[in-house]
DNA sequence: GAAAAGGCTTAATGAAACCTTAAGGAAGTT
DNA sequence: AACTTCCTTAAGGTTTCATTAAGCCTTTTC
């Protein structure tokens, strides 16, 4: 519903960790704090992030070693390295590896969240979808609930628009299950993966006058909406 | 693929900037070096450019009004500032009109160029479609589970998606048995090296239609996709 | 040159995931 | 109170797909 700004913290220090994450709370952004790359990585799968914030050292796996992987599996997520020594070979290291920026502890909060509030706006600006989105023969206008197909108007409650909506931003590719079931229904237990399934059938009665749009189901993955 | 990337430098002192140009100039970059904010709103008329860098003390116009402009006219373009002093005040000015990064003279070339190289890439991924890779007459596309040879497209399983990535990942070259164990399935017994056996297998059979693409064993080692 | 280890392919299996229609039932509206 | 809307639950049948098994083949080692 809201348009939050969700980032992905990963540090292990948890007296930092919860005060940066506290802030950025404060400055109105909706954060998930991992202490370790294991539980980052869980949280990939559940949630969709606009950005991550990594430390570099790091129990286990660190932060480049994340990143990379992070990299490799979600391509377009920018992330930004926190560190505590400012080494130019460490600072190569990371911007090879794709790293947006770079941060030094001890962390002035202020530029860090000038920083976020640019590259959000960099990267969010293709990533925004427009009023009306075009599928196959329909219009969808996810403000108005609305979805038409030649003069004739759809009305769709507010689950269904949101799940389209969704199904939209990644149109041509994998809308993950989980994530779709932590957005829309904040919930993943057996009964509302059913219920989520009720809603896809829904949608794709609805989006059945264009054989050319099809929702279709990658087992145990989730769903891809297909307009040609 | 390196087509070259155009840079227009926007910095008042000769030595300096005539330092740094040869230098971006030296890393393969195309550079335009505009001594005023004048010539550098000349430049932007005539060239289509990836990057600006632009000093902030400038007679005239200086940097932040320059980039006050340049964004208003060429929202995509990204922009970084140079700047003798760190002031924060600055910086958050900066920041909010958009700068994508600040820097601090001395400038450390090489990293400047890390920096460049990174921004680059997330601006380019943003406008990249769902990759495609090419496996010798067919195409294979991971975020659609789909591999497609003559019109004639293949559904494919996550497993098995995830599987032929990594092959192509290392096309010619060998993809370990162990990491893909690893990787894929998380296990590395018998049983399980069995059952990938029987995805190779599939994937060969998937592949079959052009004689030139071939999934060959390296003895105790792994596999090696060859595509010609 | 024989034994052992590793590899190839096809087919069977069974659990998990998925699809659709229809029946509750809660909350809001008339 | 009756109606409406919308989400969930139920029910059932269907499909999917990773694994296992089985039999034969290839490479390496001793």
């Amino acid at each position: 519903m809201e348009q939050s700004l969700h980032i992905l913290l990963l540090e292990d220090d948890h007296s930092f960790g919860y005060i940066l994450s506290e802030y950025l709370d404060l400055q109105g952004f909706q954060v998930s704090w991992a202490k370790s790359a294991e539980e980052a990585i869980n949280l990939l799968e559940d949630h969709l992030f606009q950005l991550a914030i990594l430390d570099i050292m790091l129990p286990g796996l660190d932060g480049f070693g994340f990143a990379k992987l992070l990299h490799q599996k979600h391509e377009q997520l920018p992330f930004i390295f926190l560190s505590a020594k400012s080494l130019k070979i460490d600072m190569l290291k990371g911007y090879k590896i794709g790293a947006y920026d770079f941060i030094t502890k001890p962390v002035d909060e202020e530029l860090l969240v000038a920083k976020i509030h640019a590259l959000l706006r960099q990267t969010q600006v293709q990533k925004s979808l427009p009023e009306k989105i075009s599928i196959g023969k329909y219009t969808f206008i996810p403000a108005q609930f609305q979805l038409s197909c030649e003069g004739e108007i759809t009305k769709l409650t507010a689950r269904e628009a949101e799940l389209l909506k969704l199904l939209c931003q990644h149109k041509g590719e994998l809308t993950s299950r989980k994530i779709a079931l932590h957005q829309i229904w904040g919930a993943t237990d057996e009964f509302t993966r059913k219920s989520m399934d009720v809603f896809v059938s829904r949608l794709r009665k609805y989006l059945s006058k264009d054989s050319q749009v099809r929702i279709e189901n990658v087992h145990g993955q989730g769903f891809i909406l297909f307009d040609k």
